[in-house]
RNA sequence: GGUGAAGUGGGUGAGUGGCUGAAACCAACGGUUUGCUAAACCGUCGUACUCUGAAAGGGGUACCGCGGGUUCGAAUCCCGCCUUCACCGCCA
């Protein structure tokens, strides 16, 4: 959610922003009315407060009367204030109406895109912008996609996982199992190493926490919705993560703070069909590594920079040809400021994946979360980030297809410790 | 799930209708002093919204788990909910 006072005192750059989403004139004009009903809240504010502290001044008053004995002098002022009763309670209603409006409007608003990024309605307008400068690796002729590796080698079962659940839900077994707790096990490990904290957070959420991240009331339909308690399965484990520092104001000296979590992915992804959600391109449960940092304002873009390396550190390690893309304004999430994605070379396909989006959010998650930092006597809204590092079920499709020999799938070194073996045949 | 008790500021904890945005202590921060990384003493020490001011600041409002109610007036009384603890039930 963007701040109102960044609104009004940046509107040029809001418009230019929205733009650069393909916002048209006219739903440019939520601007306005957004403007326009803060200053009726602060109006309303200000004669309602007035009106309280009349209403607190004479009861003060009647205490005292009382105190003197002056019971008929008291009734006086009590009747005075049963009638600012009246007009309290019309503008409390009034208040909270308007700024029920005020935040369904400002929801409506996404995230400013940083100057970076380009404009564009669709990912055909994402840039490049690290390409794959090293050769494409070229299959022999009979190399299987990874769903018919699967059956092959017995790695993972989807029927299974229909019989099971439903489709969408893989069923991992013996070699296949055991490669994706090593991958599981490896970036959890690289996490460590490079300073985050390892969280393990609850798999379900309730709504003020699915709401904090964005998930409510934008992406309600992605999610599953346990409602019989009331509770959000986790499509990503930013969610809890970033939740846990909602209403916490830290301490700049804390900043950053670094995290990191495992959790399975739950994503309805309702509507999808064909060739390119085959086999693990998409699935309604994966598992996936998340980085997440909360950072000072000024620091927030190297730290960007920082997890990007991170990304292609594990990438690198796992000897995938991979490509870095700057999200154009049309293809970046709803709250996302300035958007990294992922995409690895899956050969047998012959086509690019995405295994990681890593974002910078600057203030729009933190200012509907309420996390901030004290510096001296200032307390400000940090910026928040986060990043797949990385998804699981499409890495396992690359390493799958890129490493299938005449002998079997060689498992990639820095994973053997992992493993425990070097080949899936 | 049942029964009972409790939820107050960073922590402990006082407060049972007006003098309480909230005592006291601890922690933290600033300072004074002291031949010494201690002690003592003094001071500061919640958040949000809003008005005013160039600013420093000043005024107002709200918040004592959450939501409602009673009352001229609620941390304090009433109702609902949530959470925690104890015991019981169930259970990996």
């Amino acid at each position: 959610m963007l701040q109102l006072n960044f609104i009004r005192e940046n509107q040029q750059t809001v418009v230019d922003g929205l733009k650069k989403r393909n916002f048209t004139e006219e739903k440019l004009a939520v601007l306005t009315q957004v403007l326009s009903l803060d200053d009726q809240r602060r109006q309303i504010q200000t004669t309602l407060d007035g009106s309280l502290a009349e209403r607190n001044k004479l009861s003060k008053e009647v205490g005292e009367l009382f105190k003197k004995g002056a019971h008929q002098e008291a009734d006086v002022i009590k009747d005075k204030v049963n009638q600012l009763k009246d007009s309290i309670s019309e503008l409390e209603s009034q208040l909270k109406d308007t700024m029920d409006r005020l935040d369904s409007l400002l929801l409506t608003i996404p995230n400013i895109p940083h100057e970076s990024v380009p404009a564009g309605s669709s990912e055909q307008d994402n840039e490049v912008a690290q390409a794959w400068d090293k050769a494409l690796p070229v299959l022999e002729q009979q190399a299987l996609p990874h769903w018919e590796l699967a059956s092959k080698y017995q790695i993972f079962d989807l029927e299974l996982g229909t019989k099971l659940t439903g489709s969408g839900f893989p069923v991992f077994r013996g070699k296949g199992a055991r490669l994706e707790r090593a991958l599981i096990s490896f970036f959890l490990d690289e996490a460590t190493k490079a300073g985050y904290e390892e969280i393990m957070p609850p798999l379900m959420v309730n709504e003020a926490t699915a709401r904090g991240t964005g998930q409510l009331p934008d992406k309600e339909a992605q999610m599953y919705h346990v409602t019989k308690d009331d509770l959000y399965l986790i499509p990503t484990a930013e969610v809890p993560v970033t939740n846990i520092f909602r209403d916490v104001i830290l301490d700049v000296e804390q900043l950053p703070v670094k995290m990191t979590a495992y959790t399975p992915c739950f994503r309805r992804e309702a509507g999808s069909y064909g060739a390119h959600v085959r086999g693990l391109n998409r699935v309604h449960q994966f598992d996936k590594v998340e980085i997440v940092q909360f950072q000072h304002p000024d620091k927030s873009y190297e730290t960007l920079q920082e997890m990007v390396a991170h990304v292609e550190g594990l990438l690198n390690k796992l000897e995938l040809p991979f490509r870095i893309l700057r999200l154009c304004g049309g293809d970046m999430g709803f709250t996302s400021a300035l958007t990294f994605d992922f995409e690895v070379y899956s050969a047998a396909q012959q086509r690019w994946l995405e295994v990681s989006s890593v974002s910078n959010f600057e203030t729009f998650q933190s200012n509907r979360m309420k996390i901030r930092y004290r510096e001296g006597k200032k307390i400000q809204l940090l910026h928040t980030l986060n990043g797949s590092a990385l998804a699981l079920a499409r890495i396992v499709a690359a390493i799958l297809e890129n490493n299938q020999t005449p002998e079997g799938i060689v498992i990639p070194s820095v994973l053997r410790p992992y493993t425990g073996f070097d080949i899936i045949a």
